[in-house]
DNA sequence: AAGCCGCCCAACCGCCTCAGA
DNA sequence: TTCTGAGGCGGTTGGGCGGCT
C-alpha cells in the first residue's frame, strides 16, 4: 500500500503560483507564521494548494532574505568546495550562503557552474597538473571548525513572524553530512576539529579548477573536451577512479571565515581506502575526464 | 516575421527521516 | 515497538523566454 497523498490532489491547484496568491501566502505567514503546520496551512490561509507547495513557494521565492542576482566568485567557490566535499547535499551547501536556496543553488550548478568548470578543466592544459611535484606530506589533514560550521548552518528555515523573528526546525543536522560520516570522531575537539581525509566518505569527488578558488595556489587535473561535456548527463559528475590525481582547493572563504584553509590533498592510494565512489558515473564518464596521477 | 532551438528556473514528484501517538 | 503523517530533500520536468537562422 502506497502512501497516502499529503494532500487532496483533486481540489488542489497546481502550477505557478498568481500574484494573488503570493500575496494572500505571504501576508498569512507574516501575520501567523506557519503554524508548525504547513500541511493545514493553506486552507487556513485559503489557498487550493498543497501544503508542501507553499512551503517551497515561501522558501524559494516569498522568503524576505531571499538573494537575486547573479552568483559571485565567491559563492562559486564555496558551492564547488562544499560539493567537492558533500556532494549533492543542496540544502547543506546553501546553509553555508546566506540568501541562496538550496534550489537556486541546485539550478545554478546544473545549468552553469558544472559546465563553467568542465570548461576551466578543459582551457588547463594536462601537462601542466602532471608535472606537478606531489606535496611534501602525502597525508595532509583538513583543518575544519566543525563547531563553527555546525552553528552557521541552518536546519529547515521557516520564519516566524509572529514573533518577527526566524528561527530554524531542527530538521537535516549537519550529522548527515561527511564531516560527520568520519568514521572516528573519539578524537574531536568542540572547537576545532581536526579531521584525517581518510576518515571521510566523499561521494563524489570532483576538481577544482582555478576560477573557484579565491586564494593563491589552485589547481586543476581533470581535462575534457566540449564533447565529453554534451555527453555528461545532467546530473552526471566528475569523479576521479583510482587513478586519481588530486582533490585541492585552498580558497573558499565566507564572511565568517569558514571553509578557510581547505587543504585537501591526496596523493597515497590508502587515502582511498575510505571513499566511496559512484562507480555508475565512472562507467559513463569519457575517460578524457580521467587523469593518472603523476 | 516566423519557426526552431537551447537555456533557465519555478515547481512538482517521490522518497527518506523522524517525531509523536 | 510499531505505525502514521508531516517535514524536508534531491532529482526531474516543462513552460517561458531569448537568440539564432
Amino acid at each position: 500500500m502506497g502512501r497516502a497523498p499529503c494532500c487532496d490532489k483533486a481540489n488542489v491547484k497546481k502550477g505557478p503560483w498568481s500574484p494573488e496568491e503570493d500575496a494572500t501566502l505571504k501576508r498569512y505567514l507574516e501575520q501567523h507564521g506557519t503554524g508548525g503546520n504547513w500541511i493545514a496551512l493553506p486552507h487556513k490561509a485559503g489557498l487550493k494548494r498543497c501544503g508542501k507547495s507553499c512551503r517551497l513557494r515561501w522558501l524559494n521565492y516569498l522568503r524576505p532574505d531571499i538573494k537575486r542576482g547573479g552568483f559571485t566568485e565567491e559563492e562559486d567557490s564555496i558551492i564547488c568546495t562544499l560539493y567537492g566535499r558533500l556532494g549533492s547535499r543542496w540544502s547543506v551547501i546553501a546553509s553555508q550562503l546566506p540568501g541562496r536556496t538550496d534550489n537556486d543553488i541546485k539550478n545554478y550548478w546544473n545549468t552553469k557552474l558544472k559546465k563553467k568548470l568542465l570548461a576551466a578543466g578543459n582551457a588547463c592544459p594536462k601537462s601542466a597538473t602532471a608535472n606537478r611535484s606531489p606535496p611534501e606530506t602525502s597525508n595532509s589533514i583538513s583543518h575544519l571548525n566543525l563547531a563553527q560550521i555546525s552553528a552557521s548552518i541552518p536546519k529547515a528555515e521557516t520564519y516566524d513572524y509572529g514573533s518577527s523573528s526566524c528561527f530554524y526546525t531542527n530538521s537535516n543536522t549537519l550529522m548527515r553530512t561527511p564531516l560527520v560520516e568520519a568514521k572516528n570522531m573519539e578524537n574531536c575537539d568542540p572547537d576545532c576539529i581536526i579531521l584525517d581525509p581518510s576518515q571521510f566518505l566523499v561521494s563524489r569527488p570532483m576538481q577544482v579548477p582555478d576560477f573557484c578558488t579565491s586564494g593563491s595556489e589552485s589547481y586543476s587535473t581533470i581535462t575534457t573536451s566540449s564533447q565529453d561535456v554534451a555527453g555528461l548527463s545532467p546530473s552526471s559528475t566528475l569523479a576521479l577512479e583510482n587513478n586519481y590525481s588530486l582533490l585541492s582547493c585552498n580558497g573558499g572563504v565566507n564572511d565568517d571565515g569558514l571553509l578557510m584553509d581547505f587543504q585537501f590533498e591526496c596523493h597515497d592510494d590508502d587515502l582511498l581506502d575510505g571513499f566511496v565512489f559512484q562507480e555508475d558515473i565512472l562507467e559513463k564518464l569519457p575517460h578524457s575526464c580521467l587523469v593518472n596521477s603523476p
